[in-house]
DNA sequence: TTATCGATGGTA
DNA sequence: ACCATCGATAAA
């Protein structure tokens, strides 16, 4: 995908990513997925999405130009593996939540999830602020999603953000077998 | 099948 | 203290 593909709107990129190819090229191992779930981080006034937490060490990749990798630690032992997107000084990403195996993963690999899928392609902090446009990590575009196969729900893990978490920017392809299951509902916080 | 627990470390 | 999670275990 072109620069210009991610200076978007995030809810405009988290559609659009459905389908595309992600591609790992590291140690002479090429490994490929094809994104089946996505959710959108669309700016600093999103309660949900870490740039609300203003411009730190950790969320200046986010503000930065579009189109660069934003990884991160999360519990300790997962990593989440986002697009930036949307002009430069605008806080907003894509998480990629879940892929379904292409190419280069060994049979009975788990991709959905965004912690396993990170751990499937080999993805790490290493990668953070790393560019989407190189050979080594990069986006193409592979079978195109029907908006009718297009499902959108509220994003997974958020309920602290009150109301930004009940927006629908979960988008998913609705048939595939590689979407993530989501938490129990008992580990929400409590009002 | 669904629900609960705890690991584990960056971040503010 | 709080997490944009996951795998093991328990309950039903």
């Amino acid at each position: 995908m072109p620069e210009s593909f991610y200076a978007r709107p995030a809810l405009v990129v988290a559609r659009e990513l459905l389908g595309a190819l992600l591609v790992v090229e590291e140690g002479g191992q090429r490994r490929v997925g094809r994104i089946v779930e996505t959710e959108a981080y669309i700016g600093e006034h999103d309660l949900a999405c870490h740039a609300a937490k203003g411009l730190t060490p950790r969320t200046e990749v986010m503000f930065g130009p579009a189109g660069v990798a934003y990884v991160y630690l999360i519990y300790g032992m997962h990593h989440c593996f986002n697009v930036v997107t949307d002009a430069t000084g605008v806080g907003a990403a894509v998480l990629v939540r879940a892929v379904e195996p292409v190419e280069g993963l060994p049979p009975g690999t788990r991709t959905d999830g965004p912690g396993r899928l990170c751990k499937a392609l080999g993805l790490t902090r290493a990668h953070n602020r790393r560019g989407l446009c190189t050979p080594a990590m990069h986006l193409r575009p592979g079978t195109p999603v029907p908006e009718s196969a297009v499902s959108r729900g509220p994003r997974i893990g958020v309920d602290y953000a009150g109301a930004w978490a009940a927006e629908p920017f979960r988008l998913w392809v609705r048939d595939s077998q590689h979407v993530s299951k989501g938490p129990p509902p008992g580990r929400r916080k409590p009002a």
